[in-house]
RNA sequence: GCGGCCGUAGUUCAGUUGGUAGAACUCCAGAUUGUGGUUCUGGCUGUCGCGGGUUCGAAUCCCGUCGGUCGCCCCA
């Protein structure tokens, strides 16, 4: 069988790329009513752009090769090197803080499985230049507004939210050292529930301090305490839930990370985010702070589809054109005229008989046939509402410049039919 | 990188203890060349994922490989 896709690449046919549609269109109205401008970089970027921030053994993970000039390149497996390029290029344009969004499509070289394939779709929101926990709380709402737009609420998901920040505090005061603490963390990330034997086996001395301090409601770090009362402000205080064990598995973390998960537990993150203060200076840019976060078109849909909140965004034309064969040119000229008016318009470009054309029009969706037949002599057309079966007369008018206007025009149709 | 399950027409699948392939739907063409969601008729397509082995003979058994899927590792 020839014409798979590549292991992990994905074929979009009309149906799906619809589906995948409406998800870009609650992220972009979610991003536009939240005051975030779209930006877009390149696909493949420079190799060294990604190793710089996680060393070499990330290569493994990368989609990467030697292009014809013999530069190694990758295609992106994040968009934040590419944002830290482009703000280190023109942050001086722009005043502070800038809200940027982007609709990526990232790529990893990695086995494929549920909800992970080897391409992707993420939403990515970003704040550079703002310190303050306003800024990831407005973030959060930002994520709950488009998470909503898709139909989900505070029932089907959570955002748990945490804050890097306190940890160092925490484990600086538990005597663990600056180089360990990532190390911890990292376990931590791993652990679930209650402290075991396992937590014992894994932290040592920490397991009971760390339990206890997880145990503790009233630990709240200040960060957490201004995300608290923003995001509870704009309106989201009802999804969010303080998680210290949320500490994400990257490095470049440095305050408040949180991380979206499906009420039941069921599915990986549904989108994930924090504080990387460092990370622009890091790649060699501005000593900016910023905060930002991702979500991904693959565990998204699955909840959807789950939740049964899937809608496919659908275009059907407007308008079909029927045509009797001899009146074949006149049908053209009609549907040009309409297009040219702002209509969408379709017809069977084939030698269709009539009956033929009537069913392409029922498959394509259109709500109006028009129909040019024998009565087009008389400077008459009939147009018939599909879904209705109800047909009506109009009348067409050729003026010297060969425009073609209709009376009624398209919006009074409903009115012709009916009567 | 490791393990479980799977791989048959465009699609969803059936194929009985091994005897060289079927259904439904879709699609295309028709049912006295102007009215479509029903009905009827006819038609198209498969190297049964690929390679090798066992056998007189394999879609069916064995091995390998590629791909899919689920999980582990890892992470976005």
């Amino acid at each position: 069988m020839t014409g798979q896709p590549l292991p992990g690449f994905r074929d979009f046919f009309p149906e799906d790329h619809s589906t995948l549609r409406s998800l870009f269109s609650a992220w972009r109205e979610a991003s536009r009513r939240s005051g975030f401008v779209e930006f877009e970089g390149p696909e493949l970027e420079a190799l060294e752009l990604y190793t710089e921030k996680s060393g070499e053994e990330i290569i493994g993970q990368l989609y990467h090769f030697k292009d014809k000039g013999d530069r190694e390149v990758a295609l992106r497996p994040e968009l934040t090197p590419t944002l830290a390029r482009m703000v280190a290029a023109r942050h001086r344009n722009y005043r502070k803080p800038i809200k940027w969004f982007s609709i990526p499509r990232l790529f990893r070289y990695e086995r494929p499985q549920r909800g992970r394939h080897r391409e992707h779709y993420q939403w990515n929101c970003d704040i550079v230049g703002e310190k303050g926990a306003a800024a990831d709380a407005e973030l959060i709402a930002t994520l709950c507004l488009g998470l909503s737009l898709l139909g989900l609420g505070p029932k089907d998901v959570v955002v748990k939210v945490s804050d890097r920040g306190w940890w160092d505090l925490f484990l600086a005061d538990q005597g663990v050292k600056e180089e360990k603490r990532a190390e911890v963390l990292r376990i931590l990330d791993k652990l679930e529930g209650a402290p075991t034997e396992e937590w014992k086996k894994k932290l040592g001395a920490l397991a009971e301090p760390i339990g206890n301090a997880l145990d503790s409601k009233i630990a709240l770090s200040e960060g957490l305490e201004q995300v608290r009362q923003a995001v509870g402000a704009l309106g989201y205080a009802d999804w969010c839930e303080v998680d210290l064990r949320i500490v994400r598995g990257l490095a470049y973390y440095t305050g408040i990370v949180f991380e979206v998960h499906d009420r039941a537990g069921k599915l990986r993150a549904v989108a994930g985010g924090g504080r990387y203060d460092h990370l622009l200076k890091k790649l060699g840019g501005e000593d900016l702070p910023a905060t930002g976060f991702g979500m991904g078109d693959a565990v998204l849909s699955e909840l959807l589809t789950e939740k049964k909140f899937l809608r496919a965004e659908s275009t059907p034309p407007a308008i079909f054109v029927v045509a009797e064969s001899a009146e074949r040119n006149l049908a053209l000229q009609i549907a040009g005229n309409l297009r040219r008016n702002g209509e969408a318009v379709d017809y069977d470009p084939g030698s269709g008989k009539w009956v033929k054309q009537l069913e392409l029009a029922e498959a394509r969706g259109a709500r109006w046939a028009l129909l040019v037949g024998r009565e087009a002599a008389q400077g008459k057309l009939l147009v018939k509402e599909l879904a209705t079966r109800k047909q009506g007369e109009i009348a067409f008018r050729k003026s010297a410049d060969g425009a073609i206007s209709l009376e009624p025009g398209v919006g009074d149709w409903a009115k012709v039919v009916a009567s």
